[in-house]
DNA sequence: AACTATTTGTTCGTATGTATG
DNA sequence: GCATACATACGAACAAATAGT
């Protein structure tokens, strides 16, 4: 009677590590609850110890997600790849993984100084290292006439697919560092515990030679591997 | 109906920050429950968040100890300070917390290439913002020989002051950017929850004109009301 | 756009186990 | 041993988010 949930932790943990990768999803707490033949409220409290020792991340409405890496990645502190800031919004092995025009925020508008109504193009692209997800870019453009051509945007660097296609060259204008844990879209798109802090950095672009801003990126980098590097 | 243990762990927090001490302990989960109008589960919930968050310990056959009174802080979120990076080497406002002359670590030691048994200067130094502390460097001098001129640096620019007093101007090398979450020195010097992310910045400068790396920092700064910027 | 099925999240009720004093 | 308080477990119901039709 005593203690079953610890038990069934146990059981999961092993599972887990042994079983599941990164980014798979448990079985529903119902046929948990139905294979261990205990209450939903027992694999619940089990599934709290995984998720509190950070393998697990639990999401309403989908399922209870592996985020952490059994035996692929040595962790350790000190392996750590690094990445190099100038090239964060022209990383070659970035995906888009979606795309679409939308209202700009308030603050987008503002930033873009653009008419009320105007749409912005977002695009999101994810970008791995050695299969593993480690950043997630929001890029906004200003000027929704790119449409057209972004549209069949699929992968590599946007700036360079930017000056091919439509004749823009983009020079960084200014960027802001801050850290943070990451939202539950976050934690999604990069196979992450909430636990894991994210590097965030928000850089503006202009047209080169002119001071209007076209582009604005926020990219959010998992901190736990990926260390940044400045040139000087 | 829906999350009034949210509501019932804000309520608590309060109580225990404006009338409770280390020691203390709360009311029975029966009593809470019953004053709430609630099942003893949902004040359990309740009172997960606060044992989650740090400041309640529980004890089974005791009671549910309060076991900090963590600082209030007078800052509402969203207001943000920004810091700019290349001064984060001589922060005008940074006072010197500790002092010493240091066996060093071997990741040190060979990033100065020093001789075995040479010692290097550590230097911990405090920002403040507005009497809030919101970030530690550890600075380490590879010139053991400066310590008794450095002995008597006391707050303001070290780099300045190294110029002035040992007549060495160091100039940026590298800088490497993370995120962590804060350690128990963290939290304890800069007033933090340790649910609070922090930037690090590890930077080395070399002596100008040369390429003898002569000093490393590693600065710790809070990143829930700091922001920095980088120039470019 | 609306509806449905699935899955996690919250709350109630009840009962029993286990540690403390 | 007894009373009290926290810990674990069962069962039921509904809320809220998600994904797909």
């Amino acid at each position: 009677m005593t203690r079953v949930y610890l038990d069934i932790a146990r059981e999961l943990e092993e599972e887990v590590r042994g079983q599941y990768k990164a980014g798979d999803y448990l079985p529903s707490e119902s046929k948990l609850a139905s294979r261990f033949s205990v209450n939903r409220h027992t694999v619940r409290r089990a599934v709290d110890e995984l998720v509190f020792s950070g393998i697990i991340e639990r999401q309403q409405g989908r399922g209870n997600m592996v985020v952490s890496q059994p035996y692929d990645y040595p962790l350790h502190a000190g392996a750590r790849f690094t990445d190099n800031l100038v090239e964060q919004g022209s990383m070659p092995s970035s995906v888009v993984v979606s795309r679409a025009l939308v209202e700009p925020s308030e603050n987008i508008a503002r930033l873009f100084a653009l008419a009320s109504g105007k749409k912005v193009i977002k695009l999101r692209t994810l970008r791995k290292v050695d299969g593993m997800p480690c950043s997630v870019i929001d890029h906004y453009l200003a000027d929704s006439s790119w449409w057209p051509v972004v549209k069949y945007f699929e992968y590599g660097s946007l700036h360079h697919f930017l000056k091919e296609n439509v004749g823009v060259h983009l020079s960084r204008h200014s960027t802001r560092v801050r850290a943070a844990l990451p939202s539950k879209t976050d934690c999604r798109l990069l196979q992450l515990s909430s636990k894991t802090p994210l590097l965030i950095f928000k850089t503006t672009n202009v047209r080169e030679g002119t001071s209007e801003i076209v582009e604005f990126s926020s990219s959010h980098t998992r901190s736990d591997f990926v260390e940044i590097v400045l040139e000087h």
